[in-house]
DNA sequence: ATTACATTTAGCTAATTATCAAAATGAAGG
DNA sequence: CCTTCATTTTGATAATTAGCTAAATGTAAT
């Protein structure tokens, strides 16, 4: 599969969609991201691998946490994406950012 | 599914993208795209059914042949995506451009 | 080093999707 | 109106994918 192919597949699933868009107003961890969408913890884990494999998002290590963040040297085609998504702006992924800056892992991890 | 998850998922498949990049070059029937993709024709019509719910192309008849090409006035996001989708450039899709203009759909249909 | 806990992998199931062949539809021209 | 031929729909199957639970891994702190 392509790259771009790859990208727009990681994109065409509404979960991964609200996790990117979460990702643009806080990095998170893994139980985080599971708290708001409400899947199992390997299901959100399987998805951020997806988003990483396509380029979207890269992961560090904080501490016990393992942080997933939109990717920052993005360059060409993903970061005119990324900057695409940017722009979409939905009642869900408005209620799951405010969500996310509202929530504190060290209450829910 | 949200408009933009559906054109997202339109996109993230290969024959998608390929028949998408053709129709940047020209208008093309179902059986012209078919003959140039290589798979059945059936399959081709599904592949342009999802591309044109996703509103990314449209349809008009030519005489016995039915024309699909990449909307005319796209707005907001979908124009958006089209402009970024004709950045590619991929071996695959200038073959299949290069098939495309010179395919008379004369011969083959 | 042992425990605790966040994350990932493995193995499975259910749902979705891409594909085909065959039948149905629909427009154009005789 | 009947035939032709491009296209679409239908029905079936195989492949892919999203989801789960349970087990494994790995890091941090006791």
């Amino acid at each position: 599969m392509n790259s771009y192919t790859k990208i727009f597949k990681a994109l065409g699933d509404e979960t991964r969609l609200r996790i990117v868009k979460m990702l643009e107003v806080k990095k998170m961890c893994v139980c985080e991201i599971t708290s708001i969408i409400g899947t199992s913890m390997p299901t959100v884990s399987n998805h951020l691998k997806i988003l990483k494999e396509a380029g979207l998002v890269e992961q560090d290590r904080d501490e016990k946490y393992m942080n997933y963040s939109i990717v920052t040297d993005a360059q060409g085609f993903t970061e005119e994406v990324l900057e695409l998504i940017k722009k979409i702006d939905t009642e869900t992924s408005r209620a799951d950012r405010q969500t996310a800056v509202r929530t504190d892992r060290t209450n829910i991890c």
